[in-house]
DNA sequence: GCCGTTTTCGGCCCGACTGTTTTCAGTCG
């Protein structure tokens, strides 16, 4: 289990990619991101690939990247890659990471303005000086200025989806060490937050300096930034910082609780403490008068004392959660093992990476009942969508292999385009012969707020669509969320029994933990899917159930909680 | 640079949208 070499390496040709786009170069830089993607997403370790001799099994690595990563994996550094660093400025290739520009434009904002970095764009921006450019006007500068807030916006967090494993190799690598005890993840990690902003670990041990030692060693590390007997601080190369905490295992729950927050429900937690004429802190829960620790080892103890039912971190917000543990009236929490089912699946059929028979397995693997292969149709044509004729073709593969697999129920799906009318752009003669319907909008995103309402709402009165895909269309860190009127889309959803997605891509988790909540208030049903591109996709289900959690879930409320009879029933 | 039930060489998703133009280039998905 290595995802962060994986990742480096992943990262390296991602970079590669955008130094060949400057240059104008044409093809490579797909075939770089094909490789970089697909090795991100593998389960393994690409050591292990190299040792076995099989880099070249991975699709979309040939000879030339494979070369190219035993070099890496060899020396650490790639000459290919230092090479192509030296013909731009250098922090140029960051600026493809802002929307509205890409290769060519910022080659002209180089050339004509000499625009070297982020920071050189932000004062011509200010100076009015990119509108006075051939092929720029206000309305670029502008497209520009917001693009700059979103990218800075993802520069302070990083997503859950590609935070989690590596915390969790982390807290491996450290369990491994017998010197570590207890070992946790706190902060927002734990509370499953989409977006993170550090990793924070503690643990208790009785060879605290070993452990440090062991800490600020591992390969991850590009930086020290403070280290001790009780906490010391990291930062990896992409500038994530990792606090290890030693804390003494009296008082490892109130610490536990201290370091996952939020910070909203511990002083609210606080100022319970204080109602008993108790204090609590990361030391532990104190009796004031007495002045003794009356509890700290365990964190649901602490909660018990305080008169409350515990609360999952997930819903640790200070959103009601305190108080309805004091009622006992907490929800039963979805949890992953309830998910019965996958019901947003790609093949290569559209633009996924893998067969039908493939992410049948995968899912057979993962305990899935059933999955439903929901292809893109064919109005998304940069995805190879299907049109009515394929439909057809995919039906008989589905059922062939259906008829073949005991294990697992293959449903027929799509997931077909709501055009800017509110049209489906699949005949309804070939959506009756559907199992399962996801209408989505993947164009016309500022439209105004009545035509998107009016286009969601044709859509779910559609007679066989089932689901609306990733409803409010947000990319976290790219794209806003569609300016949608959601009460009145919770409603309709409700009234017609249209189930809401909630799309478990790492950048999607849209639904969002808010708007989880505020369907389930509005009697909304939902359904948790993966939308798998690839069969090492279908783990995001993982982040789906967390933000689910987050927005206070129960299985109830979930479709593809439902075991594949009931489920049949439903549809 | 990768890949192949139309190819081991010659392709490589392509249309919509935006903002800039005055018929189109660049970007996005």
């Amino acid at each position: 289990m290595s995802q962060i070499k994986n990742n480096k390496i992943a990262n390296m040709l991602y970079e590669i990619a955008d130094l060949l786009e400057l240059k104008g170069v044409q093809f490579k830089p797909r075939a770089y991101r094909t490789a970089a993607r697909n090795i991100n997403s593998l389960s393994e370790s690409i050591e292990d690939y190299y040792v076995d001799g099989e880099l070249k099994e991975i699709s979309g690595v040939g000879e030339s990247i494979a070369s190219k990563i035993k070099e890496i994996l060899d020396t650490g550094r790639l000459r290919y890659l230092d090479d192509l660093r030296k013909e731009f400025p250098e922090n140029l290739q960051e600026l493809l990471n802002i929307q509205g520009l890409g290769p060519k434009r910022i080659i002209k904002l180089y050339e004509d303005l000499d625009i070297k970095n982020l920071e050189d764009l932000e004062e011509a921006l200010k100076n009015n000086e990119i509108r006075k450019l051939e092929g720029f006007g206000e309305k670029s500068e502008e497209n520009i200025f917001k693009g700059i807030k979103l990218y800075k916006e993802s520069q302070e967090r990083f997503l859950l989806g590609d935070i989690l494993p590596i915390a969790l190799e982390l807290k491996e690598k450290l369990e491994e060490q017998q010197i570590a005890k207890k070992v946790q993840i706190a902060g927002s990690i734990r509370r499953r937050k989409e977006t993170i902003g550090d990793i924070d670990i503690l643990i208790t041990s009785d060879e605290p300096e070993e452990i440090m030692d062991y800490f600020v060693n591992l390969d991850i590390v590009n930086r020290v930034l403070s280290k001790g007997l009780t906490k010391s601080s990291v930062i990896t190369e992409k500038n994530l910082q990792i606090d290890l905490r030693v804390v003494d295992p009296s008082s490892f729950g109130s610490a536990l609780l201290y370091f996952t927050g939020s910070k909203e429900h511990n002083v609210k937690l606080r100022k319970i403490a204080l109602d008993h004429n108790w204090k609590l802190s990361e030391y532990g829960l104190r009796d004031k008068k007495k002045n003794e620790v009356i509890a700290g080892e365990d964190e649901s103890k602490i909660y018990e004392l305080l008169g409350m039912a515990y609360i999952s971190p997930e819903l640790r917000e200070d959103n009601g959660e305190i108080e309805a543990a004091m009622d006992k009236r907490l929800p039963t929490l979805i949890e992953l093992s309830d998910i019965k089912g996958d019901l947003h699946i790609h093949t290569k059929w559209s633009e996924g990476d893998n067969s039908i028979e493939e992410m049948a397995q995968k899912a057979i693997k993962l305990g899935h009942e059933y999955i439903a292969i929901c292809d893109h149709s064919k109005s998304l044509q940069i995805a190879n969508g299907l049109d009515e004729d394929r439909f057809k073709k995919q039906f008989e593969e589905i059922d062939k292999i259906n008829n073949n697999l005991e294990e697992i129920e293959i449903l027929r799906g799509a997931e077909v385009n709501i055009d800017s009318k509110g049209e489906l752009d699949i005949d309804n003669s070939i959506l009756k012969e559907l199992n399962i319907v996801i209408a989505s909008i993947h164009s016309g995103f500022k439209s105004s707020q009545k035509e998107l309402n009016d286009r969601l709402i044709s859509a779910m009165h559609n007679d066989y669509v089932n689901i609306i895909g990733h409803p409010t269309g947000r990319i976290i860190h790219k794209r806003e969320p569609l300016n949608l009127d959601l009460t009145e889309i919770f409603k309709v959803a409700s009234d017609l029994g249209i189930y809401l997605e909630l799309n478990s891509y790492p950048n999607r988790l849209d639904l969002s933990d808010i708007n989880c909540k505020k369907a389930k208030n509005s009697n909304v049903k939902i359904v948790i899917n993966s939308d798998s591109h690839n069969r090492n996709h279908m783990k995001y289900m993982e982040l789906g159930v967390a933000t689910a959690r987050r927005g206070w879930i129960e299985k109830t409320d979930v479709l593809n909680c439902l075991e594949f009879k009931k489920l049949k029933e439903k549809l």
